[in-house]
DNA sequence: CTTTTCACAGTCGCGCGGATGGGA
DNA sequence: TCCCATCCGCGCGACTGTGAAAAG
């Protein structure tokens, strides 16, 4: 399937040498034709074990953690005529349930992943000490074969969606995700070079519909499913150390439902309409011409994040679903009703993007930042009441949200890897996230400080148009790029700053503030635990005609879950990756670690 | 009846070209 | 006066969800 039809040729090389295999990245041919890429390989001789609870390795070599091997029993449908990156790792589907209790305390609210960062070396292992946990794991940390760290950036929007299953419209033109897929890599060799693409599969093996409010099973999907599944990162391929350096965002992946037309074209994902899918993310390790090397078995990664399941629908189906996209969607902008008193605030109170704010301005004023950066800040946060739809859900203080949003979006990004909810059944909200611990997106932010040194190096993190995240709107909302184009040059293979040259004093401040928030560690899951909210038990079919009353109505102005993703996305990377005495700090590697929960596999 | 397709209106970024201002 | 850089307005295209019509 993986580019089957031969339309994501676009990093080709006639000059494969025999002992080679493309990449999908480059893989133009047949699949069948490369049959040593097969599914079968993907699934059972690479290591496709939960990134932070097994490996191959350590299930050769017990770990000290209790790890627990992958079983290709997860969620992700795997049809007879998946894709040859099926049964790749799926991380939802693996972990029991059980073993992460959303109400114990202390360390235990993060995820393995965490577990393995508590080293300070397992999360940069480029910059680590010989003697970090993944060592001792067996796992390598430099060089081939060393593991990635994948972390989703934009994750709490996705989960906004998620709980009410999100719905991806598919046209024949194709249309965008919306949230895109936007990541953040760490654990990759600076200078290998990596083709990095994502592949849509199906979730599961029904075909659903939307009935009296709430997603059903009507009978078995088509697994017929025809075209490219595939979307390789036009960035491809390119070295570790510019993977690293920021969001990889595919805000440019389509969706089509059209099977014929898009054959060439390699923005298309073919996707059939009322079927369940779960995008991936691949890292493919390859040669400079894109061209992967065989001879090793590490080399492929995938990497899986449950909440990023969603139903391929023509037209929109639920309609918590559509006021989501609206209200987050800037390309939506025009249908918020609202739109005339959501921005009538004044501009310092204003999180959402102001029809009057030009780009110029934005260039012009340094301070201007939280007024336009909701372009790309609704990838990542809400600019809406959280208690819009969610009644039970508490109503988030905002006294943080103006002074510091990347605070308050630091919390929320202290998630850790839990179970799916997904049983044998194949329910409406069987394929649910445990939404539970990750109510922690929802709570206030218990951070005292505020970090708004970051924003000037920060707040370009991702531009919802990637074709210009380095020209004018990147370059208003955080001065980064502008910064980028006039000092800092060099790195010919990327246009892409190194990130944290001249930054020292905002790298303190950061170390200081996770330090902090550290120590408060335990008040934070408190909130967690005290707040959780009911809507993941909601009766949607009862809530169904009351969703429909409450469209169209944004009230309460700018939510304090309000953020950028800057601190947890990028330079979170960056000052890790670039500052090696920073991660020598073992108290604040920790709390990276808090901060960078990830999915990841050997 | 359900699902898909299409035209539509709205917002936005970008590129182009004219207007403006400063310096040689 | 000429040249250059910058600013500004306009039009175009990309993108969105809506709603009616068409298709199955």
């Amino acid at each position: 399937m993986l580019g089957g039809e031969g339309e994501s040729n676009s990093f080709a090389s006639k000059e494969a040498a025999e002992d080679r295999r493309k990449s999908p990245a480059v893989d133009g041919e047949d699949p069948a034709a490369g049959s040593s890429y097969t599914e079968h390989r993907m699934g059972a001789d690479r290591s496709y074990y939960l990134p932070s609870t097994v490996s191959k390795q350590s299930q050769e070599t017990p770990s000290p953690c209790s790890f627990i091997p992958y079983t290709p029993s997860g969620t992700v449908y795997t049809p007879s005529s998946a894709t040859r990156y099926s049964s790749s790792l799926h991380l939802g589907s693996v972990l029991p349930s059980t073993g992460f209790p959303p109400s114990s305390a202390g360390r235990s609210h993060f995820s393995p992943a965490y577990q393995l960062g508590q080293s300070p070396g397992c999360i940069y292992p480029p910059y680590t000490s010989p003697g970090s946990a993944l060592s001792n794991l067996n796992l390598p940390t430099t060089g081939p074969g060393m593991r990635a760290q994948v972390y989703l950036c934009n994750r709490p929007l996705w989960l906004k969606f998620h709980r009410h299953q999100t719905e991806m419209i598919i046209t024949k033109q194709g249309r965008r995700m919306f949230p895109f897929l936007s990541f953040n890599i760490a654990g990759l060799n600076l200078t290998a070079h990596y083709n990095v693409f994502v592949e849509v599969v199906l979730a599961d093996p029904n075909h659903w519909r939307f009935q009296g409010g709430k997603w059903v099973t009507c009978g078995k999907a088509d697994n017929s499913s025809q075209g490219n599944k595939v979307y390789i990162h036009p960035e491809s391929p390119n070295t570790g150390a510019h993977w690293m350096r920021q969001e990889i965002s595919f805000s440019k992946l389509k969706l089509t439902n059209n099977k014929g037309t898009n054959l060439n074209n390699s923005q298309m994902v073919v996707l059939q309409s009322l079927h369940k899918y779960q995008p991936r993310l691949h890292i493919v390790e390859v040669t400079e011409d894109g061209v992967e090397d065989i001879s090793s078995d590490a080399k492929t990664q995938s990497f899986t994040f449950p909440e990023n399941q969603f139903i391929a629908v023509t037209a929109y189906q639920n309609t918590d679903i559509t006021q989501l996209k609206i209200d987050h969607n800037p390309f939506a902008k025009g249908f918020r009703d609202n739109y005339d008193s959501m921005y009538a605030a004044p501009e310092n109170d204003r999180l959402t993007p102001s029809p009057t704010s030009s780009p110029r301005a934005h260039q012009i004023v340094p301070g201007a930042r939280y007024a336009m950066q909701p372009l790309f800040q609704d990838q990542f946060v809400n600019n809406l009441p959280q208690n819009r739809y969610y009644n039970s859900e508490r109503a988030v203080p905002q006294t943080n949200s103006l002074l510091s949003p990347q605070a308050e979006d630091a919390t929320s990004q202290r998630w850790f890897v839990t179970s799916m909810q997904q049983g044998g059944n194949n329910t409406s909200t069987s394929n649910k996230l445990d939404l539970t611990p990750y109510e922690g997106e929802y709570s206030s932010s218990l951070l005292p400080y505020g970090i708004k040194s970051l924003s000037m190096q920060t707040s370009h993190a991702l531009s919802y148009y990637p074709d210009s995240p380095f020209t004018t709107m990147s370059a208003g909302w955080g001065s980064r790029a502008a910064y980028q184009r006039k000092v800092s040059p060099s790195l010919p293979w990327s246009p892409r700053p190194s990130a944290t040259t001249g930054f020292s004093e905002d790298l303190n401040k950061v170390k200081a503030q996770i330090e902090e928030e550290v120590n408060g560690n335990a008040s934070l899951i408190s909130s967690w635990t005290e707040t959780q909210p009911s809507a993941l038990s909601l009766d949607k079919a009862d809530s169904y005609s009351a969703a429909c009353k409450r469209r169209r109505l944004s009230l309460n102005g700018p939510s304090t879950e309000d953020s950028s993703s800057d601190i947890k996305c990028e330079d979170l990377v960056s000052v890790a990756i670039n500052s090696s005495s920073y991660i020598k700090d073992a108290p604040s590697s920790k709390s990276m670690a808090a901060y960078y929960s990830f999915y990841t596999n050997p």
